[in-house]
DNA sequence: AATATCGATGCACACGTGTGCATAACTGTT
DNA sequence: AACAGTTATGCACACGTGTGCATCGATATT
């Protein structure tokens, strides 16, 4: 590999005039810097960051934690992230924690010993214990679609309680009045919020929830909780379902498929997050979207913030209802909501 | 940030018998080690990867080019490599390129200039003047599901002839005889393989694929390609379409609802890659799995073998068909295939 | 002509860690 | 007691780059 000692050996001057030279100092002839450009070129020379880094106490990267990358709403989050990092000049380290605890704890560690700039820890879903390890990292950490358990560092989320009542407001419009509650036990916090949007909306409009209505299926993936969720709505006697994501209901589509059960007509059906798939299902789904590439943008943007001293706030971001073909009016309504 | 130095100011000893001591040299007694460690651990030290990587001239990192993350084949490549990489203590630098040749190039230059150990380019379709590029590289580089135009880099594929013949035998054995293909012109050399297969699969059956069943058509995305394909297909009078991916096949389908064809009662349909989506579409998709995962895991061993001057032989993964519920007998054949 | 001024470049150190070789102290032998 | 042999530790340099300060030469000024 070359060094700019091997340049400041071939053009005859000291390694020093080399590094001015390359970085355009003015005090450095043009003559001098030209030729130095040109010898650099030449032998095919290659700045080293690692070098760079060291020296100047900075890496220009940013560590990303995430639980998976094959998950349809983090990945929108990386790409995100990752646009406003490169065209800063900064490259990212992409870690999984596949939701093991000591797994992150050691991804954490790895990037204070790589010395990241910043950090941004995407849908963790961690408890206490892992929390304080983040708590004592040394640079800059944003959380984006996580569990804000102490409320410590800055954080990304979106306005679940808003998309919620949204989902809810459209499903009443539609003239439904039984209207069921798929949720997800493995995001606590996020799914009480969700929860509580269809609930205080529903007590808005006057209707009581009863408990029936809701259920949190003890299960080991969104497949199986659509399922389990199904058939406990359906055993409840809802005409619509709104559903903690889009994973569950899409699982909650193909089954009602299966039992022969027509959506919209018999059983109207509402998501959240608009995946992509969520677009072309059968029917496409009625959905709630976060503006995922956003989160990934911002969260970004803030961090890259941090790291140049200026300060921040939390940011909540606004969901969109898409309507689509998955809901439609309460059966025994006239046509037209 | 505290340093071995610091360390051996407060342990009363040089920074030589820290690092050391550090790492568990035999020369150094257990009694200074244990309260070296003992000082390490008081003073939360954490080492600096940077200075170790300049030292030893290498960095324990792996440079991951990707068209884009937002993508459900790549994020399955990217989780297996990940898995992989961490394992063996490697980082990797996630960048996308978004298939444009000057951020292609731009990112192979940043990895060069952070001296990663390794690089992986993933299912890159950039063309000749880019490649020049990558030839030039000074490190290992692997390519996964890329289109191998010099062949001058080990490289990872899957059996794209053998997948597209599996296919076509499947809805042969359905009783199929005209069977149409809807190409992808992004993806040249991939494209002219799986059309291969289905070509040489027809003639093997002893039928003449006829011009009018072949269409690779001019569009932005798949979702255009698929409703553009399937209206020349339909035009041709075919009974099933194989498409180059499962994206065509879905939209495909899609349309396929919308006509109000049956799917596979009038149309049978034969995707490409088996992602996520492909089992919960309705019907769900019958499909050629490409062992994704394991793609990035195996690319990712190949290039940390190459780091440590292993050998290693271009792969050549097996495709398996996955048979769901878009395919079906062939109109006016008995119903037992 | 001596001095002040300015411009171009180099010396030496810093960043944090690892290592070959030298040094110091200590033990055992004759 | 002097020497060889062993053991524990430190010095000094390397990795590649950047920078404060010193130096050197040339030009301008009095």
């Amino acid at each position: 590999m070359i060094t700019i000692k091997d340049i400041a050996k071939v053009a005859g001057v000291s390694h020093t005039t080399v590094s001015r030279a390359l970085r355009g100092d003015p005090r450095i002839t043009s003559d001098t810097t030209n030729r130095i450009l040109q010898v650099a070129d030449e032998l095919g020379y290659i700045p080293n960051s690692i070098a760079q880094s060291l020296n100047a106490q900075r890496t220009y990267t940013i560590g990303m934690l995430v639980t998976s990358v094959a998950d349809p709403v983090v990945m929108d989050f990386v790409e995100g992230a990752e646009d406003v990092a490169q065209a800063q000049g900064y490259c990212i380290f992409l870690s999984t924690s596949r939701n093991d605890p000591v797994r992150e704890f050691h991804v954490v560690e790895t990037f204070q010993r790589r010395r990241v700039d910043g950090v941004m820890v995407v849908a963790s879903r961690s408890g206490d214990q892992y929390r304080l390890a983040l708590d004592r990292i040394q640079v800059p950490l944003v959380l984006l679609d996580s569990e804000e358990v102490h409320d410590t560092h800055p954080a990304v989320n979106v306005d679940n309680v808003g998309g919620a009542a949204a989902a809810i407001t459209h499903l009443l419009q539609l003239g439904h009045r039984r209207i069921g509650y798929i949720g997800a036990t493995d995001r606590r916090l996020t799914n009480q919020k969700r929860l509580a949007g269809y609930t205080a909306t529903l007590q808005q409009a006057g209707i009581q929830v009863e408990p029936t209505w809701v259920i949190n299926p003890i299960a080991a993936d969104d497949i199986q909780r659509g399922r389990l969720g199904l058939d406990h709505c359906l055993a409840a006697g809802v005409t619509a379902i709104f559903c903690y994501n889009d994973q569950i209901a899409i699982s909650v589509l193909n089954s009602c498929y299966h039992k022969r059960i027509a959506v919209p007509q018999q059983l109207s059906i509402v998501g959240f997050d608009d995946i992509r798939p969520a677009s072309y299902v059968n029917p496409p789904l009625t959905t709630v979207r976060q503006p995922l590439q956003q989160m990934g943008r911002t969260g970004m943007a803030m961090v890259l913030a941090l790291i140049d001293k200026t300060p921040v706030q939390n940011q909540l971001l606004d969901c969109t209802l898409v309507v689509r073909a998955s809901t439609g009016v309460a059966p025994g309504e006239p046509n037209q909501p």
